[in-house]
DNA sequence: CAATATGTGGAACCTGGCTTCCACTTACGT
DNA sequence: ACGTAAGTGGAAGCCAGGTTCCACATATTG
């Protein structure tokens, strides 16, 4: 267990191009090589052609490493996969933060569109249920998204507006479930937190176990929260009634 | 031979006594924390009274550092609240390993005693609700704990055996609640390790949320778990099947 | 093609935790 | 009380990872 830097060989010391293999639900975002092709108008225009190829393999190697084995990657093995120098990698981003917040921006922006999408749907159950599923399956295929997910609300207050806006828009699904008469009445909607954290502890399995733990799991949380006679003989236990922002204050380092 | 018994009074009768901190309700086995005159390494046998004394202050720091802060403490950090030198502590425990195992011994009887207590209940349904609970709120009470019975599962080839009749005693509670049809027949007694390690998730958030939020999925989880009707018309998907030494594989480190 | 700002990699340095060494203390048997 | 072996703490060595420096390379521009 010591060595553990014996199995990061991967790097071929040959600086030709990264494959960029994808996960295969992940739908490629539509921006990811601005930097990188000829027109790029007004962001990162002050970077040199091969800085700005560099950077994008460097993000492409964090968000690979993020995924296989979580956020605490060594900046360096992040270098080594990325074939660039330590030095290359610190220049871009000059902390750990700031290179998750950017390879996670778009996970995050994922969320966002499939959460909108769910409250879209006409069925508020149906959508409920996606919502649940899908966001459970984006934390079991990347290691690093609950982490990830969790600091950057826990650090960043420039997500702030994202995130009430979030809730608010999921609360409003809840409430609308519930109406139907197809959620529980007593579901609240700090519960996804409860989901999400549940759900993360999973990935302490290894990947191939995890997707399968998970998927039980999930039906057995949404068995439970689909509104039938029982509910109202069990009542449970109050719900925490708190946001992220609460059980994981911002501007403080929780992690050891 | 009696001259065996001998040793290990002697050794009784010197350490313990420190007991600064006590789980709240492990008044039931009184033995189990002496110095464990155990193959391991520990040639417990002659312990000078100071260092019985420090050895005891160390495994209660151990203790108190692990609930608090998870099993990834530094070495220094314990040794510097139990008072002692880097020296000692390192002298008495080669390595974080066997200070872990050592701590958590008496956790892990204490969860097979839960555990047989559960299996004795005459009503199988509350004794698996009640074991249930009862391991959640030790997995929520020390943030080690989670960790800690991974790692022994997946590391010590020594807990072999407790851990197969833990699981043959749990599979016999599960089908006797099944056959009283209290619990849903497609609960798979590998279940287990999915409540586990999904309320471990619930470990992330700061302690006193932590708390409420277990309790919470336990009552989502529990109710989901009881059969009643629904349960054959929404089938799950399949269990793994799998107990804990085939998720977390012995002889690998999946932690980073 | 030359001039130059922009980027680059590796080496050096720093920090924090783990492990070992060693001169000094102290409990224990007599 | 005393000799001695067991025990001790702090300091020093080691290692892994993060961060910075700097001599060298090369896109870009005219």
């Amino acid at each position: 267990m010591h060595s553990d830097f014996a199995e990061v060989r991967e790097e071929m010391t040959e600086p030709t191009q990264i494959d960029t293999q994808r996960s295969p639900a992940d739908s490629d975002s539509p921006d990811s090589d601005s930097v990188y092709s000829g027109s790029p108008n007004s962001t990162a225009s002050k970077l040199r052609a091969d800085a700005a190829h560099n950077r994008a393999r460097i993000l492409a190697a964090a968000r690979e490493l993020f995924a296989e084995r979580g956020i605490d990657v060594p900046m360096t093995a992040i270098a080594r996969r990325a074939g660039v120098g330590a030095a290359t990698l610190f220049r871009r981003f000059p902390d750990r933060r700031s290179l998750i917040a950017e390879v996670f921006a778009t996970q995050i922006g994922h969320c966002e569109s499939v959460l909108d999408e769910a409250a879209a749907d006409p069925d508020p159950w149906h959508g409920f249920c996606t919502f649940i599923a899908d966001l459970g399956r984006m934390q079991i295929e990347d290691r690093g998204f609950t982490e990830a997910f969790l600091s950057t609300f826990a650090e960043d207050s420039g997500v702030d507006e994202k995130r009430i806006r979030a809730e608010s828009t999921f609360a409003n699904l809840v409430d609308r479930a519930q109406k139907a008469g197809r959620l529980r009445s007593d579901f609240d909607p700090s519960d996804l937190l409860l989901i999400f954290l549940a759900n993360g502890g999973l990935g302490e399995a290894p990947p191939e176990h995890a997707h399968d733990l998970s998927r039980r799991l999930m039906a057995y949380l949404l068995q439970s929260f689909e509104a039938n006679g029982s509910t109202t003989a069990r009542p449970l236990p109050r719900p925490s009634r708190m946001g992220l922002h609460e059980v994981f204050p911002p501007a403080s380092a929780p992690e050891a």
